[in-house]
DNA sequence: TGACAAACTGTACAAACGTACATGTACGGG
DNA sequence: CCCGTACATGTACGTTTGTACAGTTTGTCA
């Protein structure tokens, strides 16, 4: 049977390309911007191409935003094994975050989708689920409030690379972290609320105090 | 002299009329999205009213996105004036920005410009002035490094507001800016980077250490 | 090799768009 | 009262859009 033989000229490669091509003109021009023939001249295929492998452009927009949340889902899951590789840290975090900084397509990719969230409900899901994850892995070791706090103040981060031209230092990231991650020294105060899960809940791992 | 005088149909009141429901519009379903046509019926005056007043779609977009941006202006300048008046501290701001949070057009509008910024250096310039601005209040008492990171924080919170529907607790606000704006209690280390402008440098006011 | 199906491509068309503009209407000075 | 000007409005036109589809090419199997 000729089932899973069957590839005569390699159409999934080329509707590969042309969610690719649509990813790319998201990032640059926005969601909102995309049209067929755009497309087509960035992939280079002729208009006919971007319209039989999407029925509609709603879907093959659709396709190119879950491809970029596809790739920021990736860079999450690497940031979350680097991190729970040597320790929740605000120093390790810092560290990961200022160099993802650096890749300038991953963050776009990142602003691309959070921006596409704010009109899509489904996106919106999306997005939320990356916040929860990051709180996720955060959570078992500084609790779950600073590491909502934390994740928030790295969403913020990514926005200030987003319109600035320097991106922030990476000691200021690590300080900030630190600063909302670590409870008060020396806390005379009733302290009412959760102080949820210590350091202790951590299954160890090699986590260096200083980096 | 009919020149002050000179007020017909109110010329002018219709112009504002066209640029707030464009400005609506952009909220709602995002700059890109925006036509004579859209902003015609949801001002209810006829096409050609849209195209009289505004050369160019992008004059009208402009207006609208000014607009938008006059409120955002207008609220960071109230408060500063709140903060400034009851002491630069981690409640006071944190009360102001939950309150903030819930005048849902004013979140929307920040969004909104901010999302126009990504594609335009104009707008971007806006943005990036109102980061500047934010910092420029708590800089006096906390220092550039920490009003920078508690700015990036705060935009952060703008942010989850827009994606999340529970918007986030004061009290998580609270600490988490209490943690970037306060220095490490007792820091044996050797602090060589710039610890500048104490709290002395306020010009006093009635900051009252506890809210 | 011939034939069939899958893949490809250029063209066409209705709808919606930005914009121009001729016509109509209201108002203040004479 | 009337007239000129500024404002208002509806219509029309050229472009660009999403989408459909007839026709062509390409690869595979009998």
């Amino acid at each position: 049977m000729s089932e899973a033989q069957r590839r005569r000229r390699d159409p999934e490669a080329r509707r590969r390309e042309i969610v690719s091509a649509a990813a790319e003109l998201i990032v640059e021009i926005g969601v909102d911007a995309l049209t067929h023939r755009k497309v087509a001249a960035r992939a280079g295929v002729p208009l006919g191409a971007t319209t039989q492998y999407f029925a509609t452009l709603d879907d093959l927009r659709d396709a190119a935003v879950h491809a970029l949340a596809d790739e920021v889902q990736e860079r999450i899951d690497i940031t979350r094994r680097a991190v729970l590789a040597d320790g929740v840290t605000p120093a390790g975090l810092a560290r990961l975050i200022h160099e993802g900084l650096r890749d300038a397509r991953a963050v776009q990719a990142d602003r691309a989708v959070v921006t596409a969230a704010v009109h899509d409900p489904r996106v919106r899901a999306l997005a939320r689920h990356w916040s929860d994850e990051v709180v996720g892995f955060i959570s078992p070791v500084h609790g779950p409030d600073r590491a909502r706090a934390a994740a928030v103040f790295i969403d913020g981060v990514l926005w200030h690379a987003q319109i600035h031209d320097e991106p922030l230092d990476e000691s200021l990231i690590r300080d900030a972290l630190a600063g909302i991650l670590t409870p008060p020294a020396a806390a005379s105060a009733p302290a009412a609320a959760a102080a949820p899960a210590a350091a202790s809940d951590i299954p160890a791992a090699s986590a260096p105090a200083r980096a």
